[in-house]
DNA sequence: TGGTATATGACACAACTTTGACACAAGTAT
DNA sequence: ATACTTGTGTCAAAGTTGTGTCATATACCA
C-alpha cells in the first residue's frame, strides 16, 4: 500500500518526536525538519504528500517558507500556539490549507491531516487492514496477495469495518452506511453479512461482536 | 477546560431552545441560527465544532447549506422528521456524518453529538480512573493493562462515574443518565448493577455509597 | 443506649434479549 | 437456463438484566 509522505518542520524537538511518532502509527511516512533551511533542502530532493509547518523557526521563518512552498501545489498545515490568533490568520491568509494549536491531541492532527488530503484528492483510495487490501476504485480485494471474490455488500461492509477499525460500531449505523436505508431492526440481514466476511475472509478473530451494540474489527 | 462549539440550526424556536438548554446542561456552548442564511454568516464568523441541522429552513434549505459547510470539514448532524426516510437517507449519502429524527429524547442528542465528535478526533475518548482507562468508541476496557469484559449497563455505568469523580451522585440521576429512562426507585436494579461493577473491578474502596443519596466514585 | 424504620449489600434465578448457524426462496445478472 | 447474490425466518446457544429475598448496615428517635 502507497504511504503518504509527510514533512514535519518544527524546531521543538519533544513536539517534532510526538508528531513523528504519532503519525508513524497511523500510516504515514514521516521526515523531520528542525529548521526552515533543513526542509528547504530536503523539500529540493523529496517529493512530499503534505507539510506540517511550525511558524516560530530559527533562520527561515514558517511565513518565508510557506511562500517557498506555495509554487510546489503541496498542502500545508500551520502549527500555531493557541494564544496566537494573529499568526493563525494570516497562515490561512497566506494559503494555509488549514492550522492545528499547540498543545493538541494526537487524533486531531490524524483527522485533519486526512481532511486536507482528501480535500486535495490525494487520499490513497486502497484501505487495509492485517492481511487484506481493497482498492476502492476498481473493487478489487487481495488477500495475502491473492485475489477474493466478495459481493458488493460485502465489500461495502468491509470497507466500512476497515474504515471504523477499533471502533464499536453501532449496528444501525452500520447498516445504514451500508445499506443506506434506516435500519429496522427485526432481521438477520446484518447479521448474516458479518458471518459471511468472518467466513470467506477466516476473520473470526478480528470481527467481534460487541453484544448489544453491534461490530467492531479489531487489531 | 475546552468547550465545544455547537451551531444550532433550526427554525422552530421550542425545539430550538430545547436544544440550547439541554446542550449548555452538558457543557456545550451554543449558538443558535434560525435560517440558512444567517447560519452561513455565522459560520464565516465564526467557528464551531459541530453543527446541527435541521433541513427544512426558510430562504436556504438544509442540503443547500450542507453542500456549504462540506469544505469546512465541520461535522453534521441532521435533525429530520421521523416520516421523512427520504430526507434520512439523502441526508447521509450527501455526507452528513449522523441524523436525529424529531421528536427525540435529550438524552439521545448528546450521545450522538459525543460520538460524532469523537469519531473526528475533537473529544477525547478515553476515560481513566485509578488502574481502569475506558476507551469509549471501541468500548474495551483496561485494567492494568488487561483487557475487562465488561457489559453494556456496565460500562455505561463505569463512565457516568468517571466522569463525575469525587462527585456524590443521586441515584435517580446516575439511573437516568444510564437507564435513559425516568427513575421509579423500588427496585434493587442500580444497586445490583453497582455491585457488579464493585465486585468485577474490585473497587470496593472506591465505589462509595452516600447513604440516602446515592453513589460517589472516591480517590 | 437501644429500638425501629429504612436503605443497601449479597446473591440466586428466571425472563428476556441478542447473536450464530443455516437453509431456503426471491431476485439479478450472465 | 444457470449461477450468483441477497434478504429473511427458524432454531439453538450464549449472554444480559431485572427482581425478589434475606441479611446487614445506617440514621434517627425516644
Amino acid at each position: 500500500m502507497y504511504m503518504q509522505r509527510i514533512l514535519i518542520v518544527e524546531d521543538d524537538e519533544a513536539i517534532a518526536n510526538l508528531l513523528y511518532m504519532d503519525l508513524s502509527d497511523e500510516g504515514f511516512l514521516c521526515s523531520c525538519a528542525s529548521d526552515g533551511k533543513i526542509a528547504a533542502d530536503m523539500l529540493e530532493n523529496e517529493s512530499f504528500d503534505l507539510i506540517l509547518l511550525d511558524i516560530m523557526l530559527p533562520e527561515i521563518d514558517g511565513y518565508e517558507l510557506l511562500e517557498y512552498i506555495k509554487p510546489m501545489d503541496i498542502p500545508v498545515i500551520f502549527l500555531t500556539a493557541k494564544s496566537s490568533v494573529k499568526d493563525r490568520i494570516q497562515g490561512l491568509k497566506m494559503g494555509a490549507d488549514d492550522y492545528i494549536t499547540k498543545p493538541f491531541q494526537s487524533g486531531e492532527v490524524t483527522a485533519r491531516i486526512e481532511a486536507v488530503l482528501r480535500r486535495y484528492g490525494r487520499k490513497s483510495n486502497e484501505l487495509s487492514f492485517a492481511d487484506v487490501t481493497l482498492h476502492l476504485e476498481s473493487r478489487k480485494v487481495y488477500q495475502g496477495g491473492k485475489e477474493m471474490e466478495l459481493t458488493v455488500k460485502e465489500f461495502d461492509l468491509l470497507a466500512e469495518l476497515i474504515q471504523n477499525k477499533n471502533v464499536a460500531q453501532y449496528r444501525s449505523r452500520l447498516y445504514e452506511k451500508v445499506w443506506k436505508e434506516p435500519f429496522a431492526g427485526d432481521t438477520r440481514t446484518l447479521d448474516t453479512h458479518i458471518q459471511r466476511l468472518r467466513k470467506k475472509l477466516g476473520w473470526e478473530d478480528y470481527i467481534k461482536t460487541v453484544f448489544r451494540i453491534g461490530y467492531r474489527l479489531e487489531g
